[in-house]
Order: C-alpha cells, then sequence, then structure tokens
DNA sequence: TTGTGTTTTACGACCTCC
DNA sequence: GGAGGTCGTAAAACACAA
C-alpha cells in the first residue's frame, strides 16, 4: 500500500486531494492509467461538501442528489446527531433534509445512533427492498473474519449495509475515490463498520466503477446495428442514410451526453 | 410462486510499495 | 513483513419476467 501518502492526507478533512497530484489523480480523477486526468467525473458533484457541513445548505451535495428521495428521508430518520465523541467535524449525518423527517420505527434515534447490533431501521424505504433486521443483529461480528478466521459460515455469509451506510460511503467515494485511512477509521466509526469492510467497499465500489467504465467504453465501441427494417422500406430506402435519422439523431449522441458516470438507480430522482 | 439474471458483500491470490 | 491495491470469484440479496 502507499502508506506514506495516505498518512501525509490527513491533514483536516480533505484540505485537498487525497491523492497525490503526481500521480495524475486528483480526487476526482480515477481510472486506468493513460488517460487524461480527465475532468471531474461527477460534475454534479461539485457542490458536495465534503467538510463540514454548513448550517442549511439546500442539499450538501449535487444534482443527482437534490432531491434526496422520500423513501429515502422516511427511512433514514434523524440521523445520529453527530455522535459528541466524533474526532472530526464530518460531513457525515443525513443532510439536512434527512434531519426533519421523523425517525424510523423501532428503538434509536436513528440508525449511527445505535449499536451495530441493535435491532436497527428498516435499511431501505419501507423495508421492501431489504430485510435487514437479523442481518443487522449478526452484523456486530460481520467484518469479522476475525476471530475464528471463518467468515463464510451458512448463517452470515454477508451482510447488507443500509442505505444510510452506502450513501455516506458513496458520498465518500464520490469525493474521491480512494479512502485514507484516517477517513476510513472516521467512516467506520460513525457508520458502524468495520474498517476492513470500508476498505473492502472502497475496492468493491472502484472495481463496480471499472466495470461500468468498460462497459460504456464497449457500447461507444461498438454502436449498435441499425434497426432492422421492414422489407418494404428496405428495398426502397437509401442505404447510407443514417438510419431513421430524423427520428433520432444518432444513438452515439445519446451515449456521449450520458454521464461518464452512471448515477446510481437509488440517487435518480 | 418460481426461475433467472443482476447487484452487493466478502474473501483469497497475487502484486507493489515502504 | 504488513498494508492496501487489483482481479477473480462465491454466495446472499434483490429485481423482474413468466
Amino acid at each position: 500500500m502507499y502508506v506514506g501518502y495516505v498518512l501525509d492526507k490527513d491533514s483536516p478533512v480533505y484540505p485537498g486531494p487525497a491523492r497525490p497530484p503526481s500521480l495524475g489523480l486528483g480526487p476526482q480523477a480515477y481510472g486506468p492509467p493513460g488517460p487524461p486526468p480527465a475532468p471531474p467525473q461527477y460534475p454534479d458533484f461539485a457542490s458536495y461538501t465534503h467538510v463540514e457541513p454548513t448550517p442549511a445548505p439546500p442539499t450538501a451535495w449535487g444534482a443527482p442528489f437534490a432531491a434526496p428521495k422520500d423513501d429515502w428521508a422516511v427511512a433514514y430518520g434523524p440521523g445520529p446527531a453527530a455522535p459528541a465523541a466524533s474526532p472530526a467535524p464530518l460531513a457525515f449525518g443525513p443532510p439536512p433534509d434527512f434531519s426533519t423527517v421523523p425517525a424510523p420505527p423501532g428503538p434509536g434515534p436513528g440508525l449511527l445512533a445505535q449499536p451495530i447490533g441493535g435491532p436497527g431501521a428498516p435499511s431501505s424505504p419501507g423495508a421492501q427492498r431489504r430485510t435487514p433486521y437479523e442481518w443487522m443483529r449478526r452484523s456486530v461480528a460481520a467484518g469479522g473474519s476475525g476471530g475464528s478466521g471463518k467468515t463464510r459460515t451458512k448463517d452470515k455469509y454477508r451482510v447488507v449495509y443500509t442505505d444510510h451506510q452506502r450513501l455516506e460511503l458513496e458520498k465518500e467515494f464520490h469525493y474521491s475515490r480512494y479512502i485514507t485511512i484516517r477517513r476510513k477509521s472516521e467512516l467506520a466509526a460513525n457508520l458502524g463498520l468495520t474498517e476492513r469492510q470500508v476498505k473492502i467497499w472502497f475496492q468493491n465500489r472502484r472495481a463496480k466503477e471499472r466495470k461500468v467504465n468498460k462497459k460504456q467504453q464497449q457500447q461507444q465501441q461498438q454502436p449498435p446495428p441499425p434497426p432492422q427494417l421492414p422489407p418494404a422500406l428496405d428495398g426502397t430506402s437509401a442505404p447510407a442514410g443514417p438510419p431513421l435519422g430524423g427520428l433520432c439523431p444518432s444513438s452515439s449522441g445519446l451515449l456521449a451526453a450520458s454521464s461518464p458516470m452512471p448515477v446510481k438507480e437509488e440517487f435518480l430522482p
């Protein structure tokens, strides 16, 4: 690992890029070596302030998240109210939007305020997507490859992170593809995860992004085959013209117009 | 309800760096 | 040697069509 530079960046909550500029890896620059540093992959995230949440920003982050899903608001509840012992002012805790919604059913004010082993709140909207209660109870030892060393047991193969956990992880990821040691500790502490889980989440997240990017690249290199025209039209239409150009200028244009990074469906308004 | 495909955690193998 | 990186994979969780 590159502990050196990571530790170097332990200055107050991300005063600058977590990646040394010498690597050409800004906070948003991610990708296989070679491609130019590239514009921020998440222009929409430009307004996401990673540091202290300002008193009342309409939204702590940008457009894709400007309108938090209602169900999130329902699910998250008022949040942890930033544990008093929090070492640093974190951007944690739900955005202001979340602070006014009622707490989810169940004991405890908010997810983060609860010990991870607690009953926990439904992770997702209406708990229809997830059934978190059981895994929430088990997740105390999650990450728990430690100890017995056997983690893939039948009843505890993997846990499902709550939407809030994922939300915070995503926020962190959008800020920087690589998390610092300090930030990892803070995240783990505040989300009730282990540092190992945070680390692995970031690894998996990067893998996912690579996969998505690769897929998009392939799609752009292989434009979809022209639509099959009915025989009647096929015989009379000029073969060279852009297919159905009048109706749809070009599919490549659509691809190009799409964001380099697909917005997580959950984050879509 | 069931079958199937996709996504999400988690791990091991291997590599690089200090 | 230890930590974290990628890559590949397993299996649970989930979404959705039939």
